[in-house]
DNA sequence: CTCGATCTGATACCTAAGTAGTAGGGTCTG
DNA sequence: CAGACCCTACTACTTAGGTATCAGATCGAG
């Protein structure tokens, strides 16, 4: 077997278990493939070039990428979604053609399969098992910012860090993943907040026995604590 | 000319400006309005009937209706989405068979055409210019729910009231509408805020000259310094 | 016209969260 | 192993926004 034919089958397996494609079949997976290509980006690059991402289309075969916005202003930031394998971005420039005002970021090494935008589009006319996955993508993505909303108005800062955690659980190993290594100002983006007051709250949880907490380390103690934390406030 | 016949044009006129419908043709028109039907709701009505919202597919051709999410504990409520004419609800409800977590509310008496779930559903199969209507609809949706996000966490109350009242005025008339006659209640849900603090905002903006304020009236005074208390925070 | 409901305008108070600053580990790299 | 850099932990301070309450308007139903 040759290299390429190796990577060929990566790429079928990869874009198999994409949440837009993974309804084609082995002959439309094939068709595609020879409009993608793959793409690597190193931890912690912004992605300043905007035009790639109006004019590509890009599916994540490995590592975490956020979307972000920003102020200007005060240099405030915070992450909108936290995508990684199987995820796709951007979905909204598929949707339309105005701009879309966020920043994308790498918090790994990132590899990507990259399709240029206007075949993705035609693709999604093409291929109606595409369209079927993509509006329950969509209502999924409305519903989480919807809650990130909600929850930064009706609900405190505590509350919405516990939510955090406990919604990044694997369900099957019951530890915390995807969010389990990032920083206390990673992780303030991640509920509106800042790096201050993140830490100060994460202290509290750690003195009441609810987590382990270092450098870079979250680790759940005391489930029963954690789940307590939010219940109480509904 | 019958009374059915006048109805059935100002329904066929109704349709042909929806959001989602626009694009389709005379005959295809006559072809839905066999399964839709007309209903009314009285003013500040709650359709606590969940399954009626579940179940339907509904065009809004008259009047005010919000979607908001509430806090059970507290009471706290807010305004995901304020609705009028030629919008359509629960979108959500197309895309995926989950519950939907949010309330409806009429501000208005509200007239809309109704039709069921399933049907619409079809129809969006059978007639690809409604699924791209739907597509930059659903953008749309999505870029206002990040903005509102986002606005709450890097956005200071007065500049968020003044960027309210400002995305309200009528291009043309240059009028303030669809929240000129709000209480102070309702604008508060509007920006994620309270009622006593919306009014001590909208209080100072009435002392400095740039609103009117009466009950239930807004009205801009002085465009340009409503313009510059944004800009200063941008 | 009157009564009750609803909306406004104003006061005073409280608190969670943002900000600033600082000291001390850790980690990485040359 | 030295220095730079990044993270964390903690303290002290400020403040915008939420809460509570009340009195006076305004409205509308009967």
């Amino acid at each position: 077997m040759k290299v390429d034919d190796k990577k060929r089958n990566r790429y079928i397996k990869d874009l198999k278990e994409n949440c837009l494609l993974k309804d084609l079949d082995q002959e439309e997976i094939n068709i595609l493939l020879k409009e993608i290509s793959e793409e690597s980006w190193p931890k912690n690059t912004c992605l300043i070039d905007r035009e790639k991402v109006r004019r590509r289309f890009h599916f994540i075969i490995e590592g975490r990428l956020k979307i972000y916005k920003l102020d200007p202003l005060t240099g405030r930031e915070f992450t909108l979604f936290l995508l990684s394998r199987n995820d796709v971005f951007d979905v909204l420039s598929l949707l339309d053609d105005y701009e879309h005002d966020v920043f994308y970021e790498s918090l790994d090494r990132v590899t990507i399969l990259t399709v240029p935008l206007e075949i993705m589009r035609k693709w999604i006319e093409i291929y109606p098992v595409i369209n079927k996955n993509l509006l329950p993508y969509l209502a999924v993505k409305m519903r989480q910012v919807e809650e990130y909303a909600a929850g930064i108005i009706l609900t405190d800062i505590p509350t919405r860090l516990a939510k955090l955690i406990l919604s990044n659980i694997n369900s099957t190993s019951h530890k915390l993943e995807l969010i389990n290594d990032l920083s206390d100002e990673e992780l303030a983006h991640l509920i509106g907040s800042t790096r201050a007051v993140v830490n100060r709250h994460l202290q509290e949880f750690k003195k009441d026995g609810t987590l382990n907490v270092g450098r870079k380390k979250l680790e759940i103690r005391d489930l029963e604590l954690l789940l307590r934390k939010i219940e109480k406030k509904e």
